[in-house]
DNA sequence: CAGCTAATGTACGAACTGGTACGTTAGTTA
DNA sequence: TAACTAACGTACCAGTTCGTACATTAGCTG
């Protein structure tokens, strides 16, 4: 018991303190991109100094990368928990793309990183080669349930799962992305959550749609 | 004679160095974001100097908003070209959407701004009221035709013009957005242009598949 | 509890960056 | 052609921002 008060009291706590710096970095840099992300302000919104964040991670990129590999683990590991196998096909590729849909609603961070780095050309990304088979192993799920509904002449033959993923990401990414510009042009709010339920049954129509025979 | 010929070696040119600025910021701020662009920076890859940019915008934030209504209104101009009404209404949407296609595909420059604005929450969008006008011209066209399709009874009556705006853009959009992490996550060019016509018919499907009865 | 090291805090510097004061000149106009 | 102004150039400043040298201490270990 006092080992647990003794834990919460610590004044030293490396792992505190990464993990701090980390959930701060995150909103910084999706919020104000790589330039402009401070790194006295992510250091001022922790309880610990801008030192730590040379001392743990090097600099201001290295930060960055550890924020964009944890965001897109995170992401991942929440879409393999998605249970597929036991719906027919039509069901579930609609949950699949539902739960990247919820994924997306949840996640506003993680869209915004995904902006960041693609305005820097995907540099970073390189160098984080464990991403390619967190992404890839979700496509694969994909790929298996097309595969059923072609196999039961429920779907067309003639698609590629990554060319599906791609119509639900996109549609998904750009409800979250695009959502300021938007309000501002039509006076819309994409996020509204009384519209939510109806774009999620419309992404759901749309790919199902495509996909039949 | 003579006139043409002084005119091109004028020393000093008002509109030609405000163009100019106009052209070189709107890929400095497109590659690198608002703050990420340098005013210096720009004015060192025109024929004139930094001077001019407070002389003729007032300061870097005011050229970035000269930048963006420019680039809006070049964008809804090029729409407004797309002549449908001689379609029937499934030729018509399929057309609406593949002049969007090419559109987003030969201004990655502007789809980088719209995210960069996207990232400030459109803050400077609503300082340039006439966009609104601009955008809302563009979804009436689509309206038209859907209004045409329900009457023909070919398309379903209970699809909102908007939506159908937003499908065809976030599918554009992502396109070109996301290129690069997508190309280093899955190895996959979505700007191929081997692979150009299978998106676009791609789209074209997934519309028009959407709308049917 | 002495000693050691990982962890943390402070203070500062060098480079960068947006902005401006001030001087100069091209080109027009009377 | 003299005078005037719009257009342009130079030099510099003040604030910011990433990074680091150096000092300090919490907490473990023997």
């Amino acid at each position: 018991m006092t080992q647990e008060k003794a834990v919460a009291e610590r004044q030293r706590d490396p792992e505190r303190t990464r993990t701090e710096l980390l959930d701060v970095a995150t909103e910084e840099f999706a919020e104000n991109g790589y330039s402009g992300a401070r790194v006295d302000e992510i250091a001022a919104r922790t309880r610990t100094t801008k030192r730590m964040i040379y001392y743990y991670f090097g600099g201001k990129e290295q930060l960055y990368l550890a924020v964009l590999e944890r965001a897109y683990s995170e992401i991942r590991a929440a879409e393999r928990t998605a249970d597929v196998d036991h719906l027919d096909p039509v069901a579930a590729v609609r949950r699949l793309a539902e739960v990247t849909f919820d994924h997306h609603e949840a996640h506003p961070a993680f869209i915004k990183l995904v902006g960041v780095e693609n305005a820097q050309h995907a540099k970073h990304m390189n160098h984080v080669a464990r991403l390619v088979d967190l992404n890839s192993s979700a496509v694969d799920l994909l790929r298996g349930v097309l595969a059923r509904g072609v196999d039961d002449g429920l779907f067309r033959d003639d698609v590629d799962a990554l060319d599906v993923h791609m119509m639900i990401s996109s549609f998904c990414f750009f409800r979250v992305a695009n959502r300021h510009t938007w309000g501002a042009l039509f006076d819309r709010d994409l996020l509204d959550p009384e519209r939510r339920e109806h774009y999620r049954t419309m992404l759901g129509d749309l790919v199902t749609g495509y996909l039949r025979k």
